[in-house]
DNA sequence: TGTTTAACATACTAATTAGTATTTAAAAAT
DNA sequence: ATTTTTAAATACTAATTAGTATGTTAAACA
C-alpha cells in the first residue's frame, strides 16, 4: 500500500472506531486527526467534507466486514435453520470487536443518519439488501430441499431476521449482552417453526 | 396551568418534536428556543443543564405516551397473542404522530444516548423494562388460561417482542413504512407457536 | 402598600465546529 | 536535473455551541 493509500485507511479506519462509540455527528474531524497522526491538511485532500469520509467508511470499512460475517456463511444453504442461526450467534457472541455497549455500528448509523441524509441512507440501504436477500436465498434453498414448509415466504422471514437483529442489538445497548442470549433463543423457536 | 409551568411544558414539548426529528445532540438549545417564544433564561430557570431538560423529557413527555399506548392495552389480558399483535399494529400502524422515516423516540434515545450518559441509559430502561414487564404479565395470563403452552418462558417472549419492535422501527427508518405489515405477519407467526 | 421572590429577558463568553487559504515537502514525470 | 504534480502541513475563519452574568418584570406575600 502507497504513503497516501496507507492515509486514507488510517483515516477511515480511526473514524470507523469513534464513530461506533460516539456516533457520527458527535465525532469531529479534529477528534479523528487528534487521535491519529494525520493533519487536517491531509484529510481535506483525501475528502471533500465529512459526509464523503463517511460514506467511505461506510462502503470500504462497514460493507466489507458485514459482507464477510453476514452473507458469506449464508450462500450455498444446506441447513438454512441451523445457519442462520448459527450466524446470529457469530455476530452477536463471536465478534470481538462488537461489545453491547456500543451495539452494531451499521444498526447505529441507520438510526442516526437515514433521515438526515439521503447519501448515507442509499449507502446504508445497500447493507441491509444484501443481507436479507442472502437469508432470503438460503431460505428458497430451504424449500427446495423440503426443509422449509412450501408456504413460507423467504423475503419475510429475512425482514424479520433482520429487523430482530437490529432491535436486539439495540436492546442490548441500555440492558447489556444478556438480552442476546435470550433472543437467541426465540429466533431458533421462530425458526424452528418454518420447518 | 400556571404560566410558569405552562412554559415548561412548551420547552418538553417542542424539545420532543425537534429531538424525535434530528437527534438529541443535533439539536441545539438555541434550536429549541428560536421555535418557540421562550428565551434562554427561561430555559436555564426551569432546567439546570440540557442533560436536565432531557431526562425531564424522557420522564414527563415519553414515558406517560409509550405506558397509554404499550402497556394499558396489556392489563388483564384475555387472549394475549392477539393482544400483543394488536397492540403493535396500532404502535406502528394507528399512532399518527409516529413517522417510519423518524422511528420510534425511545429507540431513538436508546441508541444514541445510552453509551454516553448513565442517567439517560436508566431512564431509558425503565420505559423498556415496563414494557417488558407488561407483556410477560400478558403472557402469564395466557399460560393461567391455558391459551399458551406451559413451557413458553413469558420474559423470553417480552425480550423478543420488544427487540423486534426496536428493530422494525430502525429498519423502518431506512426501508419505510412497507416493511411494518411484513413484520407484523411474521411477529403472528411467532407468536401462534406459542400455542 | 411595600418587599421579596419567582419567572423571565438580554447580552455576553469561551470552546468547538467544518471548512479554507496558503505554504511546503516528497514523488513522479519530462 | 528540472519541472510538475501529489500529498500533506500550518494557520486561519465564520458559525454554532452550552452555559453565565446581569438585568427586569410580574406575582405572591407580609
Amino acid at each position: 500500500m502507497s504513503k497516501a493509500a496507507n492515509t486514507r485507511t488510517m483515516i477511515l479506519t480511526k473514524a470507523f472506531e469513534l464513530i461506533y462509540k460516539q456516533g457520527y455527528q458527535a465525532t469531529s474531524i479534529d477528534n479523528i486527526l487528534a487521535t491519529t497522526q494525520v493533519t487536517k491538511g491531509a484529510f481535506f485532500y483525501h475528502f471533500k467534507n465529512k459526509d464523503e469520509m463517511g460514506l467511505a467508511m461506510i462502503n470500504e470499512i462497514i460493507y466489507p466486514g458485514m459482507y464477510a460475517t453476514l452473507v458469506k456463511p449464508l450462500l450455498d444453504s444446506k441447513d438454512p435453520i441451523n445457519e442462520i442461526h448459527e450466524m446470529m450467534r457469530n455476530v452477536l457472541l463471536k465478534v470481538p470487536f462488537l461489545r453491547a455497549k456500543y451495539g452494531c455500528p451499521a444498526v447505529n448509523l441507520i438510526e442516526e443518519m437515514s433521515p438526515l441524509n439521503e447519501d448515507f441512507k442509499i449507502a446504508l440501504l445497500k447493507l441491509t439488501d444484501q443481507w436479507q436477500d442472502a437469508i432470503k436465498e438460503s431460505i428458497n434453498q430451504g424449500k427446495a430441499s423440503k426443509e422449509i414448509r412450501a408456504d413460507v415466504n423467504p423475503g419475510y422471514v429475512a425482514c424479520f431476521v433482520v429487523a430482530g437483529y437490529s432491535g436486539i442489538r439495540n436492546m442490548g445497548k441500555a440492558a447489556g449482552s444478556s438480552c442476546y442470549n435470550i433472543y437467541l433463543q426465540e429466533l431458533k423457536n421462530y425458526l424452528k417453526q418454518l420447518a
